[in-house]
DNA sequence: GATGAATGAGTTTTCATTCAT
DNA sequence: AATGAATGAAAACTCATTCAT
């Protein structure tokens, strides 16, 4: 079924142009007509693959979230227990011009998800999917014995999600004080003081 | 002489009314129509106190900065330094339904500001004057004696700052999850952890 | 396959609706809406022939231009010189109902050009054709011999084109006391008084 | 009746703020807004010396018509009888800064004329006023003899009429082609072919 | 399937005018 | 008398969506 192939490639497509044009002008000007000329489709035609704005939208909400998910797939977790939670969490922050990209556009999606109800599910959904992942972090480093014992887990999984969503913010809002060096520099610190009994050290 | 009018104050009331229509509807729906009807005004009118829509927001936005920066003034701060700075911090958490609205408000012009050049700069000043107050509170607590000899305190100072505004983030998305006492505790959790030789303890 | 139109002839069609609107209601009347109203066409279906009103009026006033030039190059010149010359510059004087309109439109775009630039440019460029013109017939009326000798042709140029402006101003402001006949025997006239030596005489 | 005097002066006063404004920026934008804070006035107070925007605009027209009239009655005409009606003519034309101001002004009024009722009947009185001075031109040369016999004195005053109005048309059009010299060349050249048989000269 | 014409509701902004003080 | 607040209408322009071809 090759037509579906190309069906899927061109709603990418069409995304990534909604992705420029919210990076380039905000959400409120990613209208149909805006993104139609970024993807050089006439208005018409883009009615093929979405139906409505509102499905484009969710649509380029969602590719950000699959997109990350994807890249953590793939990560190679062979190394040692604390370097791999660390790879986990780097892949979530902006370091690169790519995440960068993503990451702004998040945020706009973010922003609209608070009185956006279709976007508001996906927004949920995803939380939960990053505080699960955190969670499995948190919960691996204490069972292997990293952390000192009276940490308190919850906390600590919400303290290092909403350090981890801080540091993109300011990362994004900031990009020129906030290098890949440096946002990386803080994820040690922060694993380094969760877990003064690791065996392993953060290389660097 | 013409009608009086306290011209401060019903800037004020406009404001306030485009932060309803803000949280209600969303930014991309603050429009000079829908507040106006929002604050009881006439479009025509609204004008008086606004020349532009531009101006009207930046001015809704200085005004979230604003009242938090008088909570902030007007902090009784003669307590323990330890509790001193928790108070400080805890000033800009969405922990009063007022500071929840001010939060939703603030993360949509956050959000906008990554593509409006006028809200740029005001986003960029208020990212100073927190960065400084948090800054403040590192420098406090390290030349007190609380924290530990070894730490790194630019570190120290982005760690708190994106833990804090992660919090406020996750407590918009979730406030059901976030609760005033569980922003408290992260807070506590987190200065405590960072104090070790702390003689004042944070009473709860 | 698009529903198809022609597209230039529909801009035409527009355009010649902001003409009338302009003779009956002013240039400051020839908004968007009425020119829409006018034309039988919806506000929204306007802007694919024209991005903006002023793109509309500087097209609307670019027709003007175009149609006198378009006469004048269907003219038959197979006639005596001087007759010739007159009959190009008959082109130019609302001695029919189709020029009287054009001429009112014309001085309409004129007094706007004033303080418009985008109408300036056209304006001068238009000034220039017609002075071209008029060189050219005094230049030709001058290397025939019709002219006597000690005429200075540099003068003569701008007091023919002057003539000939002011006469379309006179005419279109006060139409009933110049009809075809009258403009006409003004130029006979004139000509008849630059070339005491010409052979042809302008029958009438 | 100080009061009047003032009230007169300030009518003047506001009259040429709207010059300026439409100078600057075109008859349409001679709001009474703009006018008013041209003016440094207060909106409201404006209503106290007109009391509606036909009336300003109306004023600010018959204004430019009274300067004109009064710098001719103020005209010394003890001199040669060509020369006489020369001065005549060139009061008409924008030969300084100042009478720029007021032909550009005129032509704007003009156009506007043309659709507008109550312009149109002052536009048509002044009409009535300079045909009537051209034509007193014509039949003085006339009557002393200047001019040959044959001439037709209607087509002279037509001729003489429309070549002054063509040439304010062209300076205000072309300022930088017309400078005073040129305006006064032109009518001089006129003059002398109209007055083969004049004693004077026009010394220039 | 693909295009672009068409539409009507929405946006911000400017405006003349009225009115309370 | 003088001011500026208030209003509702009208302006240009953008938009999502529908539809004929």
């Amino acid at each position: 079924m090759p037509k579906i192939v190309d069906h899927a490639k061109q709603k990418e497509l069409v995304a990534e142009a909604a992705w420029r044009v919210i990076r380039r002008e905000g959400l409120q000007h990613a209208s149909v007509r805006n993104i139609a000329e970024e993807a050089k489709l006439s208005v018409g035609s883009m009615r093929h693959y979405f139906g409505s704005q509102s499905e484009l939208l969710a649509y380029s909400m969602q590719l950000v979230s699959d997109r990350c998910s994807s890249r953590i797939r793939r990560l190679d977790l062979n190394v040692p227990p604390l370097e791999g939670m660390k790879k986990l969490i780097m892949e979530t922050l902006p370091d690169t011009d790519e995440k960068r990209a993503e990451s702004e556009v998040w945020m706009a999606f973010t922003a609209q998800a608070l009185t956006d109800p279709s976007l508001k599910e996906l927004a949920h959904k995803v939380y939960g999917h990053l505080r699960y992942m955190f969670e499995h972090v948190i919960t691996q480093l204490s069972s292997l014995g990293y952390m000192s014992g009276d940490l308190d887990i919850e906390i600590e999984i919400q303290r290092l999600y909403a350090l981890v969503d801080g540091l993109v913010l300011h990362a994004v809002l900031n990009p020129e004080s906030y290098p890949a060096s440096r946002l990386e520099a803080v994820i040690d610190y922060h694993l380094r003081s969760l877990c003064p009994n690791s065996p392993d050290s953060l290389a660097k």
